[in-house]
This record gives C-alpha cells, structure tokens and sequence, in this order.
DNA sequence: CTGAAAGCGCTAACAA
DNA sequence: TTGTTAGCGCTTTCAG
C-alpha cells in the first residue's frame, strides 16, 4: 500500500500539500490539487486510518456489544439499524457477542478500548436491568433494550406498557369483550409492562380484569410455541371461553394457531390472535399472516448510534437520556 | 488514557522497559516487571493498537461484508461463528452489510482497507456467483455462501447437492416411494444443487424421476408459504399422490403443513416433510417440528476466518480452496 | 537486564 | 499557495 509520502514524491509536491487535498482545505491550486488527486488515484493510495488517528483523536470507530443478541432471530434489524447510521456518518462499527460471560464481556470492553472506540452501544437480548460499574467511565456507552441499575447511563428500551395496551385494545376495538392473555411468568420488564399495558387497556374499555383469562408459561421457554398451545387449548376449553388472544410473543402465537385449529375455530373469524415482536419470517408466512406489535430494533439502533454521536438526546435534564420507543402495530390477517 | 510514557515515568523506568512488560519479553528484571505491571493497574493503562500497529503492521482487523445477508434470519449462526472465532485469536471484527449496492460495497471495502483489515469476509445472503474484480487484489479475502467468477478466490459453500440427496434419501429410508419435491424456479446454485441431489437420491434407490411430482415456485418469491400451500395441495390432490415431500426450505415447509393439515391429513403419518436450512425459530416451534437439513453457517463463518487468517486450506494445490461444507441432517418429527 | 533514539503515516503550527 | 518540522503512542534496533 502507498504512503503519503510516495504520493507526495511522485507528484512533485510535499507531504503536507497531499495532506492538504486529502483533507479538502482549500489553501491548494487547482493544477496542484489536480496533480495530485491523480497520482493518488494511479497509486491507489488510501491514507492510513491508524495513523490518521494517531494526530487527530478521531478513531471513526463504534463498538457494538451485545450479550447473546445474536444468537436469536429477533434482532437483525437493531444491528443493521445501527450499523447503516453509523455508515451514514462514516463509521465502521465492531461487532462483538459476549454470550453473557462476564470476563468476556471485560476483555471485549477493554478490546475495544484498546481500538479507541468512539462510544460503545451494549445491547441485551431481553428486556432488563443491568450493572453499570461494568462500564468503564471514560467512554460513552448507550444501552439498548436495558437500563442501567442507577440510571447513569443513557439508554433506549422499547414501551411495554404502550405496546400491551395497544395490542389488547385493538382486540377491544374489533367488539371483543372476552380477551384472553398468555404471559410468560417472568419478573421482566417485558412480562410485566406487557401485562400492566392489558389491564390498562381493559380499564379503558371499562372491563373488568377477570384473572382466569391470564395464564403464565413458565421457565423453561424452550418449546415455548408448544406450552403455548396447551395453554390456549384449555382457555378455549372455559365455559366462557375468550373469542381473543393476546400472546406475549410471535413464537406462542404460532402455537395459539395451532390449538384454535385444533378445536376447529378459525382466525380471526371465531378467535382472534395477536402477537408481538413482529418476527418477519413467521408473522408474515403463517395462515392467516399474524397481526402483532412490533418491536422497533431498526429504529433503537439507529437511535443508538445518534445518541452515542451526541445527536440525539444522550442528555436529558441533565441526566443520562431514559428513551421509550413506542411499539407499533403491524395489522396483518389475525384479528 | 493513559500513555506508555505516563506508565514508565510512574513506575520510574524507561518507555523501552514498559514495551517489553507489555510484549512479554524475557528480558526484564521480575522486579521490575511487577512494579511496572502495578503501574499499570494502577492507571488502568491500555496500550494503543493504532499506535501499536502503525510500528508492527498488524492491525487485528477483520472486516466482514454481507451483501443483504443480515436482512434476513437465516445467518446469524455465520456471524456468531466468525465473531467468535475471530475473537479467539484476538482480533476484532467490522460488520458492514451494503445492500447489494455496488457504490457502497466499494466504499465500504476501501473504508475497511483504511482500517487496514487483514483480510476481507464476503459473504452473501443467496449461494450465488461474484465478479473477482469488485474485490483488490493486495488484500486477502474469502468468500461465503458464493464464488469468484474465475474460481480466483478462495470460497466456502454449502454442498446443495449432497444436501437435497440426504433430504430425498432420509425419505426414501422411511420406505416412501412417492417424493414430491417443492422448489423454486431459479437458475441458481441451491435450487440447482437440491435438484441435483434428488435425483441422485432417487437413481441410488432405483426409482424413476416423475417430473409430476417437482414443482417449481415462481418468483417473485414473497408469501413463499402461501405459494407453497397451493402447490402442496395440488401434489396431494394427484390420483397417485405422494406420501412424502421435500420442501426447498423451511419456510416452504410451513405453507406444506398448512396444506397437508387442509386436505386432513397427518405429519409425518400420512404424509412426511422435511426442509432445509434449520432455521430453528419455525423448525424447533411448528407442530410437529420440523425435520430438516442444516446449512451449517456457524462453521462456514468459523472457517472463513480461519481461512483467511491462513490456518485452514486458503490455497488447495496451489490455487484458492473452493470448500464444500456437508449440510447436515437435523431429525425433529415431521419423518 | 535497561535506556536513548529512530520512525511507522499522518496532521497541524509555523514559516516562507 | 506551499514546505518544514514536530509529534501522536508505540515498537525496535543498537548501545550500554
């Protein structure tokens, strides 16, 4: 790879007139500028980023660390979210699962340091609180899908509540009054505020909150879409069976289809079925396509790489920014 | 941050001591070494790896670019095992996904050469065939899912067609005689490849090809599922219809439950489906799950690093290694 | 075993 | 409008 300094000769100038034209300041003739853009070109040399670097402090570098984000389907779009805004402001940014091992995660913090990342966006596959004493102090950090035990750090996290509500109250609006909820029993941000934003819901429809509608899946989720179905199959078995379900995620859905099927009733005809998540892959390619909340991952990580770059409200009130992003509906065929 | 000479100046001794602490190098006094490692500690000092690379040439940087691969869920498994095997050997990896835009795959592998990457990971969302020239010649690159024009690069690919012939042949073992095979109509190395496969599998078995029971999808290929369920039904609705079908993949499978439930029929009983990709969110969740055969894109991405850090076959009799990765089969309960 | 000094490729005062 | 020079933080000869 050619250096300044071959351009420099080769074009008959000295370094800092190609530092110059490299750096668009305008105190260079057109011939020279000319001259030189065209060796660079012949050279094909591109400046060093490192040694760049080195004088102006500016690494154009965003680390990204999640804790085991990657390993499920739900989250492409926070990482394309993110890495196309960084994009946009010419940054490159690292990737890095730690797979929830705490030593990894400190050596992947001190690794990115050692890289001189201009901030660190963590993000967290569920929903959840986090230590902040993690984090080292002297680098900016924004969470995502997490916030900091003490609120010291600026974070992004989606409106369960919000997203709870909304889901249960476009059941209410199609004229159902029985609406029946699969929860998973988990002391969550997201089992919780999903469940607070359902009951919001029904007591602004004036509908009393009737606990035999709620049922709780527990740990272990694995073969979650299958408890599910269990589930459901019973609440359609209730002498007052709910004509709607609301299912805490994508995945359980796909089982509330197959226990409605199961008791020959049809979506959305005789029960209607909303999720959350908005997982494409199933949501849309199931029959009928699934009508869900989404959760807005595209947005949170564009969102993060504004506030890391000071765009965005990384501040509020003076204190470290505590963003909500609403969840939005997706209608598709279920209800 | 901290510099070295803070460090040495700290710990009373010369930068040229502290380097050798940082590098391990025998030549230091134990008592030396353990003051100066204090002071390290002390001042939470990290050595620079722009600095330390503009003096050593190893940047530690691996950039990884996808044409829309992360746009879709089929790939993390490809990230998280070139992530991790990256991280395993110290390096770190840049994420950039161009869209399929050739301006910013440009753009993008001449932002990754500023950073000076050691080498470049292509890969790409479909198994498909890439022009060499997009890709410098003074930087090692390797590609996934796809392959140079000329066979000038080295590349890593699933074997399409051992995979359909596996597929057809887990089928045939279970004594079905009648394969439908549902695939889609394109001209490219998957839907080429599992075809290949299957008629392999049927010749091993002695069994004529019936062109009457491959289907082939037409794009464009949104509501994949549904397009599948109306195919599924025709190929069940036939005077001899099959009892088992070979679904191109696992999202195809969903729309052949639907169908196969439809015409009141039973999985795996009546009749036998089986996929491909693994996609673990519809396959572990649909009822029964799916039997299906894996694209085994963790160790493709494990070994696109390895290959590009020049531990596994980069060059294979002299030329660039053209791998071939087995899909494995994944047996759930739709066999 | 330890230190002085050069230099990696670039940018930024300062001079010319 | 251009060139000279110092120096970013580190590693590396080469002496001591």
């Amino acid at each position: 790879m050619a250096t300044i300094k071959e351009v420099a000769q080769r074009a008959g100038v000295s370094i800092r007139t190609v530092s110059r034209v490299l750096n668009d300041n305008p105190y260079v003739a057109d011939a020279t500028r000319e001259c030189v853009l065209r060796v660079i070109q012949e050279l094909d040399f591109r400046p060093s980023a490192a040694a760049r670097y080195m004088r102006t402090g500016q690494s154009q570098l965003i680390g990204f660390l999640t804790d085991e984000l990657a390993q499920n389907a739900f989250s492409y779009d926070l990482i394309i979210g993110a890495q196309q805004t960084a994009w946009e402001r010419q940054k490159l940014l690292f990737l890095l699962n730690t797979g929830n091992d705490p030593h990894v995660e400190r050596r992947a913090i001190n690794m990115m340091r050692d890289h001189q990342v201009e901030g660190i966006i963590y993000a967290t596959m569920y929903h959840r609180e986090i230590i902040r004493s993690q984090f080292p102090e002297d680098i900016p950090v924004v969470l995502v899908n997490c916030f900091a035990d003490d609120r010291s750090l600026p974070s992004i996290v989606p409106d369960e509540i919000g997203g709870g509500r909304l889901a249960t109250e476009t059941l209410l609006n199609q004229g159902h009054r029985r609406v029946g909820f699969v929860n998973v029993a988990a002391q969550e941000p997201a089992p919780l505020g999903r469940m607070a934003g359902y009951r919001q819901a029904l007591a602004n429809y004036g509908i009393p909150f009737d606990a035999a509608l709620v049922r709780f899946i527990e740990e272990p989720f694995e073969g979650l879409a299958t408890s599910t179905y269990d589930c459901v199959l019973s609440l359609l078995e209730m002498d007052d069976p709910p004509t709607a379900i609301f299912c805490f995620n994508d995945m359980m859905a796909l089982g509330a289809y197959d226990a409605v099927r199961k008791s020959n009733l049809r979506i959305p005809e005789d029960v209607a079925i909303i999720g959350y998540d908005n997982v494409e892959i199933l949501a849309a390619q199931i029959h009928p396509p699934l009508t869900t909340i989404e959760l807005p991952n595209f947005e949170m990580g564009r969102l993060a790489v504004r506030m890391l770059l000071g765009e965005a409200g990384s501040i509020q009130d003076g204190r470290p920014g505590q963003h909500m992003i609403e969840c939005p509906l997706i209608v598709r065929g279920s209800v």
